[in-house]
DNA sequence: AAAACAATACGTAGAAGTACGTATGTGCAT
DNA sequence: ATGCACATACGTACTTCTACGTATTGTTTT
């Protein structure tokens, strides 16, 4: 019984890697394989794959919207998201539009076949290094949901993470608003809730790195 | 007559992949690969390979600083950056810290043959995706590039400028690198005066937008 | 040999930031 | 009217970082 998989990632090199380990697998086959985010569901409604593995940051149209978009095609396609971010807001994303797992690129090969095979089973895939929160708290807020990490930012948030970026303290921010410092505070702690960071290196580098594009 | 190639990316999927494009050259031979940036001039010392194939995002310590510190042995090691990065500053910073080549990781994978023939033939190879303006650019401003600030920092500071953008705490860098949070305080402090800045939040943008520290 | 540099580490002090919790007021949608 | 999102703000506690100063050791340069 053959496992029919669809491969979808922008870097050929990573398409290799994934072939080669799906193929140890011998009841695992990879039908077709692509990098334009464009062309993934018309070759989905033509191999009707088993398995989608699909990277996020795709030229051309989203993971996220991709997997919209094959689960609106109801082939019973599952789409497995193996992608190098894994903060709350993308594997909740991914989850939401229907993605059944999510496998961190940093992750030992290993996972990926775990991750298949799961899918297959019917029981959706987290690679350990998400934490298990995620998942929880992605049931509880699902109805608050977006699909972009930036677009559940408020725009006094926005506000603060611009400042924050420039290298302000919390104490100037505040003055530079016409607010109180504990107000800083926690627009910060929302900032860091949100996009699911721990420090100010990362605030910076989520702020200048995708400007504000989620991988979308 | 075999070419002794080091692989190193955090991403095991990429190491797969390039592996097994390598390894269809019969005369290339990859003796070792690693993920963490810490790790690799160690591995350098004892496989002395011909060629060390280099991702830029990598933990611990950036692929600029590593492509130094390897021209700095003198084994002759060829360094080549594999990235998905493709803007001039990072290709210029690589270049001058003593690559011999870039490939652009959604480059075709015949293109990671090619620059490893180049390279061995003493000849730079750069991905066609990479402008030729980026070429000449770098030539013609090799004179400013040798004033800036980073030329300024100790190998050591250059590390704990890298872990700090990565977004960790001055503790963890400590333990990472087995030595006091004191003297990473030190460092950090160092870092500030002569970068010429006052927090954090700037220290992390000076590493990526100089493109000395690729974003992660 | 002396000086400069790099790496290591500490004392003292305070600023700045993160985490957890509490609360109120306003505007908008249901 | 009610509930929710947003903005504002505080209490408590602690961690983390910056600034100024001190010091020793090893290596390299003059």
């Amino acid at each position: 019984m053959s496992v029919r998989i669809l491969l979808v990632d922008d870097h050929p090199l990573v398409r290799e890697g994934v072939r080669r380990i799906l193929e140890r697998q011998p009841e695992f086959r990879v039908v077709e394989e692509i990098g334009e985010g464009l062309q993934v569901v018309p070759l989905v409604q033509q191999f009707k794959p088993d398995v989608v593995i699909l990277d996020l940051s795709l030229p051309g149209l989203g993971g996220i919207e991709i997997t919209r978009q094959i689960k609106g095609l109801a082939l019973g396609t599952r789409v497995i998201i193996l992608s190098r971010y894994t903060n709350e807001s993308y594997v909740a994303a991914a989850l939401d539009a229907g993605a059944v797992g999510y496998v961190n690129k940093q992750s030992v090969p290993q996972e990926l076949i775990q991750a298949v095979s799961a899918a297959l089973s019917g029981v959706r895939y987290l690679s350990p290094s998400i934490s298990r929160e995620v998942l929880n708290d992605y049931q509880e807020s699902a109805h608050r949901r977006s699909s972009s990490p930036y677009k559940i930012l408020t725009p006094r948030e926005r506000q603060v993470l611009h400042m924050v970026t420039e290298g302000l303290t919390n104490q100037q921010i505040a003055t530079s608003l016409g607010i109180s410092v504990r107000t800083i505070e926690v627009h910060r702690s929302n900032l860091l809730h949100k996009l699911g960071v721990q420090s100010t290196a990362e605030l910076v580098r989520y702020s200048i790195e995708r400007g504000i594009l989620a991988p979308e």
